[in-house]
DNA sequence: GTTTGCGATTGATCCAGATCAATGTTTGCA
DNA sequence: TGCAAACATTGATCTGGATCAATCGCAAAC
């Protein structure tokens, strides 16, 4: 149980999976050599602890396999979960441009997970020379500036049950066609977190999305019978 | 009411006003003349809109008097006040790093205002020869995102009255010794809405807080009567 | 001077979602 | 094979804050 496995990242291996990451995509060879050069590879089991809230950071991080959860506690012992990252996600990489970097959030491995931690001292010096990279950096954080506003719109002006929904679609693909099946890879009580609900109100929002005839659930898998009421309701109009 | 004047700027005399920000800092003479060759003055009265949530987002901007409020509402009507903008202030700096820029929320003035208006596309030009002025842009950007990261951790973690401490601690400098004193230059009903309780909340939080002898209320000028027990409570402890 | 209307306060009621509690159900693990 | 621990569901109850409603300034408009 939460054990931690550091290894010396092995440069050829990670090229190709470092490349089609945004935050990569602006460096030329030699300076991708130098940001592997600072790279450690990290095992985490499930329920190892990558990062603590506070803590000085040095690092940003790509998930490459498994799945990590970034939250806050309340002293009470409460945790909201921040953000889920799945695998391709980056993490942290905002935080290392303030002037006393400190990671605001926890960061905990849900299940056996592998994760790139790259310097943050050795990327910056790189983004000197780089505008191109400054600049995906900049779209990156804008994105990220985005989806807080929309969640804290969400938190503030919107229900447990319009909260579930929406985590419901966005799991399926904009380009999917048909009826589609969710299948939740995470369990219910960290999705509730993730939705700063409890489990119990999650469960009762999906047996009343069931009455209602939009969705139908079997263990982890979910089929979305009624999609476009779905979106309309997503879109602001009452169940 | 609700009257918005456009001026052309005096760049003689919008030079020394914009040098202060740090969005800027990093520019050089020439660079700072081409910015404001792209400028303009906004005067805003009461209540009037400088730009409405998803309408595509060509400038940012910087508030030089007045107040503005940026709001995201829901179809029923309700207000959520995202940040309360006051001068010196800058805004919307960072949706232009976005593919498609759109305005995330709503720009109402609250009281008379004047805004500086940057073409956003001239910046990023600039933006390309000047890696400081980058560096500048993502501090900024960081800073926000952990704003954001601690907006969403009081919504969920804490109560009404906790957000109402730490508003009230917010408004006095760090650096303030002694009992201070806080004048709300905002009307009631807009804080409320800006930390998401309603104004009969805001209401009994002071109320309840006057009661407990932490703080005096007289019309819109608060005394703090117990700082460091109100900075205790807002570190967590038990009223 | 009176009216109109907005903002703030205070009281009474309501409700979404939390909390508490009991009962399955599944997953290891000895 | 059986037992313990974590997870999920369902029901009963509680509660913080919203909503509804009445009153009281106070400032602008006539």
């Amino acid at each position: 149980m939460s054990r931690v496995l550091h290894t010396k990242a092995d440069k050829s291996e990670l090229l190709p999976r470092i490349t089609r990451c945004h935050l990569f995509s602006g460096l030329n060879a030699t300076q991708i050599d130098t940001v592997l050069e600072h790279t450690r590879v990290v095992d985490l089991d499930d329920g190892a602890t990558l990062f603590e809230q506070q803590q000085p950071a040095r690092e940003f991080f790509l998930l490459e396999r498994g799945q990590i959860k970034l939250a806050r506690y309340s002293q009470e012992g409460n945790e909201k979960i921040i953000d889920l990252i799945s695998p391709g996600g980056t993490f942290a990489e905002a935080i290392m441009f303030a002037k006393q970097p400190a990671y605001p959030v926890t960061a905990v491995a849900i299940t056996v997970s592998r994760v790139l931690c790259f310097d943050a001292q050795t990327y910056i010096d790189i983004l000197r020379d780089c505008t191109e990279a400054c600049f995906a950096v900049m779209a990156q954080m804008s994105r990220r500036l985005h989806g807080h506003i929309a969640e804290i719109d969400r938190l503030t002006l919107h229900s447990a049950t319009f909260r579930v929904v929406c985590y419901l679609l966005d799991q399926v693909p904009s380009t999917h066609l048909g009826v589609p099946e969710v299948r939740l890879d995470t369990p219910k009580h960290v999705i509730a977190a993730r939705l700063s609900i409890t489990p119990e109100t999650l469960s009762r929002s999906f047996s009343k999305l069931s009455r209602e005839g939009l969705i139908a659930v079997h263990d982890n898998a979910i089929t979305l019978t009624d999609v476009d009421k779905l979106r309309r309701f997503a879109q602001g109009e009452s169940l």
